[in-house]
DNA sequence: ACATATACATTGTATAACTATGTATTTTAT
DNA sequence: ATAAAATACATAGTTATACAATGTATATGT
């Protein structure tokens, strides 16, 4: 059944995928990194990788399509806490379109 | 709206994506490569560069997930078509009960 | 005390899409 | 007749990103 192949393929899928998801997620409230994981697990199939997302939200902070702000608690480590900034938005938009058109080409082939 | 990002990202998600796509195609018929990517650009909207499928085809080969055989023409180039493995079929299956749970978690957290 | 969970971050490695380029044949347009 | 475009394969180099491994530091449960 090639097991390995199917290993590096679903890592390979994620490629791109996971950035999606992030921004979506950040679409409806802020949330820091290490809880953004625990949310997509919660809901999701998907894991994400501590040394995927943050490498990830440092580049859609340097794409300028989130924002941050370190909070400090009353107790713990603080936190850091992204934001979807206005191009962020525009951008998850032309993002859901080229998504939804790859499921329905995807759904046509695999009829 | 951050173009350069948006195309570097489609780019991302087609890496994983093709490879599914292309063996979802092979499925059903078999193809020669410059016509599976005619196929996909006529029933979809994904548009393969050549020197993307060739060495893919060739990966999916080294992987043993499909086999090739050159057929001459009587007239023009010779075509080398492609055809599944039971070992494709079977990654296959693994693979769409995999695209499919992505495609759920998506449509969940992107409400 | 010790393990586990929380919370951030970086380095190195592997993989794959894409551009550019190359070869060769056939068809179409001028 | 000849040039251009389409057909059909292929490879080398560049770029981007997921992930494992590793590191720092605090808090909590046993």
């Amino acid at each position: 059944m090639n097991i390995g192949f199917l290993h590096k393929w679903k890592s390979q899928v994620k490629k791109g995928t996971l950035a999606f998801i992030a921004l979506n997620v950040l679409k409806d409230n802020e949330y820091y990194g290490y809880e953004l994981i625990e949310q997509v697990k919660k809901h999701t199939k998907i894991e994400i990788a501590e040394g995927t997302l943050y490498p990830l939200l440092n580049r859609l902070k340097k794409e300028n399509l989130v924002t941050s702000k370190w909070v400090e608690q009353e107790s713990g480590i603080p936190r850091k806490y992204y934001t979807l900034t206005p191009t962020g938005e525009e951008t998850l938009l032309q993002m859901r379109t080229f998504w939804f058109d790859l499921e329905k080409s995807i759904k046509k082939i695999s009829k």
